[in-house]
DNA sequence: AAGGCTATCTATAAAAC
DNA sequence: TGTTTTATAGATAGCCT
């Protein structure tokens, strides 16, 4: 949409990633409202910037969607429950393509990052072809499920978003393979 | 960007506004993919169609996105607190028309919620999502490998489903006004 | 109602201020 | 360092299958 084309891959630049960053995040957020108004329907947006701070977007505002995400009951639709997706494999593959690179890149830091990560019981990057396949069962297998509750909870969260001594545990999982 | 210019108003025709809704959610999550991906950043999006459906994307994904939304001492990037920005004036004058009675009425919603969150507290939602939590932990532990690993990870650990025994437990935390 | 197909409109990468 | 302009790439409204 510029000049010229680019590849949707990381900017380097951390100038032109800043410049890119804020173009795009306008756009974004531009983009949602035209939905909201057009659709008559709410959405909620949470990105935060290459310097890590939040940026946020909700019509009619974040706690209100997820309000609303978190009351099924109050959803009679069609009848059909919370139903979400992740979005179109054409997108996960470009995705994908970008993770292959980085994870054939990132092997070693992995490597180093080894006993973290078997902390969580995480096991090492494997071959990106197989992350890629297996990935791509799971969006088949769980496209719906998988995601909807991903956004549920993270809606639970947000909707309390005065809230500031949030403590997470994780416990230690079995890995049962 | 059609055939024809369409002002930015309600679409009347259902059947029109249901079209109109598949497309632009989807043009929608395309341009938050490629922004994550261009900037390096995490988003999260969360709509709902004209029939009352929840869609949702998320990269790396929706709880991580949350999760540090949520934990502002977490982020060390330049100590800037949430920063919390819909958009142009513009873009938030057209939402005026419309949010008013929708606020109002969301509130409600969202305090009748908030008792009910409290009640279940982050009950458990899913199983192979847990997996993603202890990755968003370790995301804040290893910030350097952070970009180049998180999509790997999620993706090595999504691959690995059969995961369970998790526990996230999110105490009752304090508002603290 | 799920996918293509353009003609057009919109977003935006670079360049110019 | 930002703001505005410009030339293009990209998104999509109306159609059609």
């Amino acid at each position: 949409m510029g000049r010229r084309k680019i590849e949707i891959a990381e900017v380097k630049d951390p100038n032109t990633k800043q410049v890119t960053f804020s173009k795009r995040r306008k756009g974004l957020f531009k983009k949602a409202n035209e939905l909201s108004i057009l659709c008559g329907v709410e959405v909620a947006i949470v990105v935060f910037s290459p310097g890590n701070k939040p940026y946020s977007f909700g019509h009619p505002s974040v706690d209100a969607v997820a309000a609303k995400f978190l009351e099924p009951n109050d959803v009679q639709g069609n009848g059909s429950p919370n139903i979400n997706e992740v979005g179109d494999m054409e997108m996960l593959n470009q995705q994908l393509s970008n993770v292959e690179a980085q994870i054939l890149e990132q092997q070693k830091k992995a490597t180093k990052l080894g006993e973290r990560l078997r902390k969580h019981e995480v096991k090492q990057l494997s071959k990106p072809r197989e992350s890629q396949d297996s990935f791509s069962q799971l969006q088949h297998n769980t496209k719906d499920y998988f995601d909807a509750i991903e956004v549920s909870e993270c809606l639970m969260l947000l909707a309390q978003q005065p809230v500031v001594g949030i403590k997470k545990r994780v416990s230690k999982k079995r890995r049962k393979n």
